[in-house]
DNA sequence: CGCGACGTTGAGGTCCATCAATAAGCGTGG
DNA sequence: CCACGCTTATTGATGGACCTCAACGTCGCG
């Protein structure tokens, strides 16, 4: 599909606050940016991980698979987000734009000024990835979505209302559950008046208190 | 406990051997050897994370904790492998000794050099983390045992027969499953012919196909 | 030899996956 | 605007994998 066309920037992101706060001119040759429609691959196992990616507008999924097609998300990013870097120069999983997203990629540079500014972002993405693995291996269904419900509050400002980009397979993929447990589970935090669904994939917490007990 | 004494260098170490392979001077600032009595603290959350680590001899799991208790070991760390680099300042892990254990710590000097040093370190770090969530997420515990015997066989060598450091226990909790549980596929895989336990903790691998297959 | 830590095995219960049916959103086209 | 079909989400019923609790066995060490 038609996964790498230029951006249409007369949409209203919020790109250029976001290029602010960020060391970007450090990271490499910047590339056109691309877009990506829902469900497009933005890159799989064994191409060339010469790039990485800056999330502009939307969600990416990183993923992998066995081979019955069980599959494991361990991450979503959201725009600001970077995404990409590998430990060789192949790709070991892969990625897709979940709804409609636009990516920046940068080329690599093997400086030392690009160590530098890669590493804290390796290192947070290495300390996140931990944190999901105490998740996946130790928390129970309840537990384990209200820490994803925690994760995504969290990254979108703060805000008590929030939009879930991905779908609820998507989420049952990412927590190492079932969708229709991950749907149960959401019944439930609204019965308990822990949450509200505005809309299907609209959130807002109600008692973030009682949220936050759950992941102890 | 004394888990700071010297380290005891008439033990017959495969240390220097190690240090050939890897780019050891880059890291930073050499300090003395430490060794660790089996079970001891190597460093806490909350600490300083000024330095780290390379493993001398012996093992080290790398854990958190939920407020309960329940534990998830998110690491082991063999000799030659480097742990204990953190996102800030500050640990956000436990560290103890498994065993008896020696380790190199390395003050952190930030440098670029540095950087280069540790990136691809913590890349592979991720890229392990990445693969440990679609275990714990994915894999039911047959295929997670056989998992990690894959990767202490592959980690130890290649060698058929090899040591497990750690305690049942332990290995429940890198795979996110109760002991018994652990002890129960052991023993389903001898009965399969598929390992053979020598002692208690030395394991030999007899049908090295059936293992991988188990594992997609 | 005896004690304590570690490991194995068994019985029973629970949480969650699976299978299945219904309902709700969403885009398309009449 | 509504009808239709498709995708996504919810809800229910059932079974099974794994956890928990408990007893027993085994190893290592003083």
């Amino acid at each position: 599909m038609h996964s790498q066309g230029n951006v249409d920037n007369t949409t209203g992101s919020n790109w250029d606050a976001l290029l602010g706060q960020m060391p970007l001119p450090a990271f490499g040759v910047p590339m056109p940016a691309s877009f990506h429609p829902a469900g497009s691959e933005i890159f799989s196992p064994g191409s060339d991980a010469n790039c990485f990616y800056v999330v502009k507008f939307g969600c990416v999924r990183v993923y992998r698979l066995l081979a019955d097609g069980r599959r494991q998300i361990s991450a979503f990013h959201l725009p600001g987000e970077v995404f990409g870097f590998e430990a060789d120069s192949r790709h070991h999983f892969f990625a897709e734009a979940v709804g409609a997203t636009s990516t920046l990629s940068m080329r690599v540079s093997a400086t030392a000024d690009l160590s530098a500014t890669l590493l804290p972002l390796a290192l947070r993405g290495l300390v996140r990835a931990q944190e999901h693995l105490l998740v996946l291996g130790r928390q129970n269904a309840p537990e384990r979505v209200a820490a994803f419900l925690l994760d995504m509050f969290e990254r979108q400002g703060g805000l008590e209302r929030f939009e879930l980009p991905m779908s609820r397979t998507d989420i049952a993929d990412y927590l190492g559950l079932s969708l229709e447990t991950v749907s149960r589970v959401f019944t439930r935090l609204r019965g308990q008046g822990i949450m509200r669904l505005v809309s299907l994939r609209t959130v807002e917490i109600v008692k973030m208190q009682a949220l936050s007990v759950m992941c102890e």
